[in-house]
DNA sequence: TAATTGACATACGCGCCGTATGTCATTATC
DNA sequence: GATAATGACATACGGCGCGTATGTCAATTA
């Protein structure tokens, strides 16, 4: 009777090595946290942990890959279920600041995830996060809603602001106050994108993109 | 005859010790860089270190606080030798992309520093370079240049972009070309800050800072 | 039923960190 | 100017955490 098939016992070990690595991770940090700890809170040994994901790294990989589907899925929903396609952009780098104000994101994917595996540019999921992004700025560039702009270059700004303002809020010690004035000053400079015709209660007249003050 | 001075020889051995931190530590990473070992290269054991800076974590916060240093001063020089403020504010901006593109800065301080360390905008050091360009826009604001924003968070918004666009420069296989396109987007970003009437090729009128497309 | 695979546990060694202790020169005290 | 005291280091010690090598036992395959 009983007895659950044997890939799902293989993948329910994975997943509990993944979910008690994520869990020191997120609350002592990777450096901090030792293999033969987190092993044994899931009733596994560091044998099964060498097995699966190779080392350290690799788990931490593991972990940082499940964290960042869960974001994207959270980003898909959020720009989903919006009026505009620039509403849809301009809340889903609000949806982006508040999930890096998360303890846990902060620490695993933004702290410890690129000391351990590197600029982030480089990794397969987080590209993922920065290429949604870049196709919905590439579709208002299309229907001539913002400036002609890289929206992959566009994009890395923007989420570079958002994950440094997250930063700054989650650590302030009035994280009310400093989330308006840094959401305020994150508004002005996406109205750089904007073609001018678009901004709110500003003249119309046609922007000639390649002209800047520097 | 002509045995230094007691203080003289302490400061050099503190300095041969960050010295040897900083190259340690800029080419292996922290974690990976053996205190025996460059403590040796050093021609001191780690008696000396724990002496000197308490543990490994205090030599990290000596080394980032002296490139910080380095980079406030480098800085400082280039807004200083602009024409405008507004120039000098742009070219900082660019010289902090610049400096961020370098392969010791990206790994001891934008890496390695954070997650060793924790949040950045917390470091004494990092607010100085903010503190810097925050001063810098809260000048631009006097004077009419830029809307009503809080400086230390458009200041924040602008490094956070900076720091990222110069990670994804720096790990892209086109740096020459990468470079160009985030410096066009960036430049998009900045005039999102700049009043109306300030804005080159584009027409003048007032603006109403509060009211953004959000 | 025998052979093989593979998912784990166990055992071992090494490197690295932090601390506790020791040594020797310099500085203060008289 | 002799002695005590401080402080800048080196040395010695213990432990922990990681990676690897090896073992075991169930589940598949033939």
């Amino acid at each position: 009777m009983g007895h659950k098939p044997r890939k799902e016992m293989i993948a329910e070990t994975r997943a509990k090595l993944v979910a008690a690595a994520r869990h020191a991770f997120g609350s002592v940090g990777y450096a901090e946290a030792s293999m033969d700890d987190f092993t044994a809170s899931a009733g596994l040994t560091r044998g099964a942990l060498y097995h699966h994901f190779g080392d350290k790294k690799g788990l931490l990989q593991a972990v940082i890959a499940e964290i960042d589907a869960e974001m994207l899925a959270r980003l898909k929903i959020v720009s989903a279920r919006a009026d505009t396609l620039w509403q849809g952009f301009v809340d889903e780098c609000t949806a982006y600041i508040e999930m890096a104000l998360e303890p846990e994101i902060q620490r695993i994917v933004l702290r410890d995830g690129p000391a351990v595996l590197g600029d982030p540019s480089q990794w397969p999921s987080q590209n993922e996060c920065i290429r949604s992004m870049s196709e919905n700025l590439q579709k208002l560039r299309d229907e001539g809603t913002i400036v002609a702009v890289d929206p992959e270059a566009a994009a890395r700004l923007v989420s570079g602001a958002s994950l440094h303002a997250a930063q700054w809020i989650a650590n302030s010690e009035n994280p009310e106050a400093t989330s308006k004035k840094a959401v305020k000053a994150f508004n002005m400079l996406l109205e750089g994108l904007l073609r001018q015709g678009r901004r709110i209660g500003r003249p119309q007249a046609t922007a000639e993109a390649d002209k800047s003050p520097a």
